[in-house]
DNA sequence: CCTACCGATCGGTAGG
DNA sequence: CCTACCGATCGGTAGG
């Protein structure tokens, strides 16, 4: 609609926008690729001139959102905070990722086992290697006696479903606002990590 | 494999176990009913004299599971307890059906979307009655100050997606025993809904 | 419970 | 970017 595109990428990336927010929608099997160019506006074969299939569409959405957060996820473990402010500032990331990138960071959450190998490994991979950083971080908390001692991999896996959970904030009617979700989500899961409450 | 079978809808049962099985792990839209049957040991035909459609399979699995947890609630609801301990009840319920009963339950939590009308409907009017059943009794919680002052549907939010996060210690190789992982999310969510913590 | 089969739809390609 | 089309696979039925 503009006078012009910035960049000839720009209808691969409608493509992908479109695609990561039916895929949220309906999942990866379910979507069709005459759905998608139904909704991009073309015919179905046009597609295949900007994409080369299906899976890879999925795998441009996957990487992406991995990349993100694998790069944010070194910058604060590489920064000098205490434990309690590190994982602060990693699960305010969390939040705001699902927040303003809901679409993309719902389907590499949920849909990734449609990836094909080599991706569907390497995706896993990454996968365990971020959980694994974001449980030395914990560790290191335990052992200096910031975090009550508790079982590290658990607690990883209640903070990052329960962000993930932010899909059903996004659907509410009657929802409060991005602030307030952030400061509450924060609340109740550091205060259940911090020694003495 | 048995003398006799207990009752004649055993073979029935054993398509909803292995269909639970294979919708978790590949998706309802991806597992076909040729998969399926061939799980089972018979043609694909053969499936129809048992079921009456593939959607069938998946309400029969989604509305096992919402029954059990609407019985839960209503009896904890019912129980002269005070708030916390009807919520470390609550939640050790859905902890262990999560641990016990894996499959059905993330199918009815995951796939639910593929039911089709009206069954899609009443499905989706469950589970937000529900959660507000249990955001009242947070809500009384908080009103006689036994909970810290949280916004009740995001505590639930992410106590519920928490729990639901119980798939990746199920696939997890070196995981801690089931006593374990319960007490310390208890710990963890409980803590952070608690006053003085 | 099986063989044989249906119409519909799928992801993707040829060729322009 | 479209028309025309491919082989494969889907959920499900007929009939025994």
């Amino acid at each position: 609609m503009a006078k012009a595109q910035r960049r000839k990428a720009s209808k691969k990336d409608l493509i992908l926008q479109k695609a990561a927010a039916m895929f949220r929608e309906k999942g990866f099997a379910a979507t069709s690729m005459r759905d998608l160019a139904e909704t991009v506006g073309i015919e179905a074969a046009s597609l295949y001139n900007h994409i080369r299939s299906k899976n890879e569409i999925l795998e441009a959405i996957c990487f992406d959102v991995a990349n993100r957060f694998n790069t944010n996820i070194d910058i604060i473990e590489a920064s000098k905070q205490a434990v309690i402010p590190k994982v602060e500032t990693l699960l305010r990331f969390h939040i705001r990722q699902m927040v303003e990138n809901y679409e993309e960071v719902y389907v590499a959450d949920r849909e990734w086992k449609h990836l094909e190998e080599p991706y569907l490994s390497n995706f896993q991979n990454q996968r365990r290697a971020y959980r694994k950083k974001f449980a030395s971080i914990l560790e290191e908390g335990i052992q200096k006696n910031e975090i009550k001692k508790i079982d590290a991999p658990t607690a990883i896996l209640i903070m990052l479903h329960a962000v993930s959970g932010i899909e059903s904030w996004h659907r509410s009617k009657a929802r409060i606002n991005e602030r307030e979700l952030e400061d509450n989500m924060i609340m109740i899961m550091i205060d259940g990590l911090r020694k003495q409450g």
